[in-house]
DNA sequence: CATTCTAGATTGAACGCTCATTCTATGTTA
DNA sequence: TAACATAGAATGAGCGTTCAATCTAGAATG
C-alpha cells in the first residue's frame, strides 16, 4: 500500500491546465460569458471530465480568484522584505506601475472586482486577500515612515495604504479607458507622487 | 395631420423605464448574468416588448454605458466652470471621492470597464467619452496650473490627468476590495494628495 | 354623438440553441 | 483485476429572439 495510487502531481497538472485555460476564457468572455465548453475545449478536454477536478463552475471562478490575489499576496511579501533599500521599493512601484497598466492583467482583474461586488463567494476570497495585503503594506509603510522619523497614528497609517492602492488599482481603470496612454510620463509623475506620499509630514 | 400620432415622450419614458431596470439587474448580476426575461420583469413588461426598443441586448449594455459616461461628461464641463475657485474644485474633490466609493456606483462602472476589455462596441463608446473627459481635464488643469505660476508642456499635463484619474478610478476598486474603509481619514489624506499633485514643481 | 377604422403598444407562446451538469460506457494503467 | 481517467451523449432548464394575436386609444366618418 506504499503508493496507494494518489498520483496527486498529474491530478494537481489538470487542474493548472484547467486553471489556465479557464483564465484565458474568463479573460476574453468574462466569467459568466465564458462556458463550460469553451474552457474544456481551451483546455484539451472534454466538458464533463472539468467535473472530476471542480464542482462547477462557480468553483473555477473562485480558484482562479483565489491564485490571482495569491500572486498579489507574494508581491506584498516580497516588497516587505524590500523595504529598506530605497532602489527595491523604487523598482517595486516601477513593476508595480507596468503590471498593472498591462490590458490582459488589468482585464483578469477588473473582473474579478467587478464579480466580488455581486457574488459573496468571491466578495470574500478578495476581502480576506485585501486584508493581508493591507496589513503587510501597513507594516512596510510604519517601518518606513519610522525610519524617516515621522509618527502616524494607525487610522492614518490605514488610510495611507488606502490611497496607495486606489493610485495602483486606479492603473487599471485607465489601461483600459486609454489604450493610447504615455506609459514613460505616467510612470515619471506616478513615482514622483507616490514618493510625495510617503514623505509627507505626519 | 398636425399631431400625427408620434408619441415621442411616451416611447422615450418607455426606454428609460427600460434602462433604469437593466441598470439595477447588470448591478446585480453582470451584463451577461442578467436576462432579458429579468430585466422585463423589473421594467414591468413582457420580455418581447424590449425589442420594440431595443434591437438586442447588447444595444441596452452599449446604451446603459453610454448614459453612465454622458454623466461623467457633464461632471467634468461643471469641473471646468467651478476651477477658478479654490473651494468649488475642493468640493469636486470632495463629492468626487464620495461617489467612487459608492459601492453601487463602483460596482456598475467597474463592469462597464471589465466588458470595455473585451466587447468592440462597448471599449469604442468608453475610450470616445474617455478622450472628451480628458481634454476638458486637462484645459482645466492648464488653467490652473498656469494660473499658479507653473508651465507644463503637453505631455506632463496629460500625464498629471492621467495620475489625477487612476486615483478617483482607483477608489471604486478600494470600495469594493475594502467594505470597511474609513472614509473620513481617507477622505483627508487623498485631498491632501491631489493638492500636492496640483500645485507640485513643473 | 355613436360608429368604425387604424396604427402603435403590448402580450405570451414558440423557436432554436446553448448552457451547466449528470450519467454511462470505455480506455488506461499499475 | 481494481481503480482511476476520460469521452461523449443525454437532460432539462434557461437563454435571446421572433412573431402572430390582441388590446387600446384617438382619428375619421356618418
Amino acid at each position: 500500500m506504499s503508493a496507494e495510487h494518489v498520483d496527486q502531481p498529474r491530478a494537481e497538472a489538470r487542474r493548472e491546465q484547467i486553471l489556465s485555460a479557464a483564465a484565458d476564457c474568463f479573460r476574453s468572455h468574462g466569467f459568466h460569458g465564458a462556458s463550460i465548453s469553451q474552457i474544456s475545449k481551451a483546455a484539451g478536454m472534454s466538458a464533463g471530465h472539468i467535473y472530476h477536478y471542480f464542482e462547477n463552475k462557480e468553483a473555477i471562478i473562485a480558484a482562479i480568484v483565489a491564485r490571482d490575489l495569491e500572486h498579489l499576496l507574494t508581491l506584498t511579501a516580497e516588497m516587505r522584505s524590500a523595504c529598506n533599500l530605497k532602489e527595491a521599493m523604487l523598482e517595486c512601484v516601477t513593476t508595480g506601475v507596468e503590471d498593472n497598466l498591462e490590458p490582459h492583467y488589468a482585464g483578469l482583474n477588473l473582473e474579478i472586482v467587478a464579480e466580488a461586488s455581486r457574488n459573496p463567494r468571491v466578495a470574500k476570497i478578495v476581502h480576506d486577500a485585501d486584508v493581508a495585503c493591507r496589513e503587510s503594506l501597513c507594516l512596510t509603510l510604519r517601518h518606513m515612515r519610522q525610519a524617516t522619523g515621522h509618527k502616524d497614528d494607525d487610522a492614518t497609517l490605514a488610510a495611507m495604504v488606502e490611497v496607495l492602492a486606489a493610485m495602483f488599482e486606479g492603473l487599471m481603470c485607465r489601461a483600459i479607458r486609454n489604450p493610447e496612454i504615455d506609459k514613460a510620463t505616467v510612470m515619471r509623475l506616478f513615482q514622483r507622487a507616490v514618493r510625495d506620499l510617503l514623505e509627507q509630514p505626519s
